[in-house]
DNA sequence: CAGATATATCTGTCAATACGTATATAACTT
DNA sequence: AAGTTATATACGTATTGACAGATATATCTG
């Protein structure tokens, strides 16, 4: 009774042409991170950075979890093949990217700091530092 | 001393996040295409085609190769793997969609017609039909 | 219940883009 | 060269999307 849900490939890719959400994308390529971390690293407003998770939640590519006061967003395993297998590769082509280089240096280092920022203080650190579980194999 | 290509997903992106350019590129998989077939096919007026064609020529995704009058346009192979990868998956994937398969059966039956419709009278046709040449073999 | 904190949504503004129509360009025909 | 055909671009308009700032919601703490 599963529901064959009708791939749109222009939902997908209009989640896709936009920096900052493929900056996201790349910083949860790890696994989950909480919004608190995008607006460290990406060094903008809160209100930016949820708008774009927003987004990217309505294309159906990451779920969100709460964790009291904190959401966590992740990459879901899309339910097409087709789609798999395009976000699969944005995400090993991110990882040779420069500035997606230095985000995902940037979460590893904020958030594993003795001494965290003082807006970070308490915060939930990502999974991916926590333990290594990738939504997306490669 | 081959430049190498700074890899723009956004780019990419934004050219696959039309319906219009999806249909495009799916009729231009079996082979080049010339104009005069897309403004048959999507039964719409031809500056809007022109105009898509355009975007895809702008994004590299496409060339375009005059004939006289004609000008036939090709997907042509990026110079970046997780490009190439990328538009692979997302052309099998319309090969397997309803209104693209429409599309694709429209171009056979339109420039096979003995009778080709008036305003395509002397119209090339599709190299896809004449031989098979894909750009992307899957 | 009254803050405080983390996140989401609303609002108005501005830039990007899609569209149809009109027009320009390029090549062919006579 | 003048007309015709195929395609490209310009123009004005309408829609969409990004943004900052203000505000709403949800959770926790006292």
């Amino acid at each position: 009774m599963a529901t064959v849900k009708k791939v749109d490939l222009e939902v997908l890719f209009s989640a896709l042409a936009d920096r900052t959400r493929l900056r996201l994308l790349n910083l949860m390529n790890g696994g989950e991170v909480c919004v608190c971390f995008f607006v460290e690293i990406l060094q903008t407003n809160q209100p930016k950075i949820s708008r774009h998770l927003a987004y990217l939640r309505r294309a159906g590519i990451v779920a969100a979890r709460r964790e009291g006061k904190w959401m966590h967003y992740k990459i879901v395993e899309p339910s097409d093949a087709a789609v798999t297998a395009i976000l699969r590769e944005v995400l090993r082509s991110m990882a040779q990217d420069q500035e997606m280089q230095r985000d995902r240096e940037r979460l590893r280092s904020v958030c594993c700091s003795p001494n965290l920022p003082v807006q970070l203080e308490g915060a939930p650190s990502p999974i991916s530092i926590r333990q290594r579980s990738v939504t997306l194999p490669s």
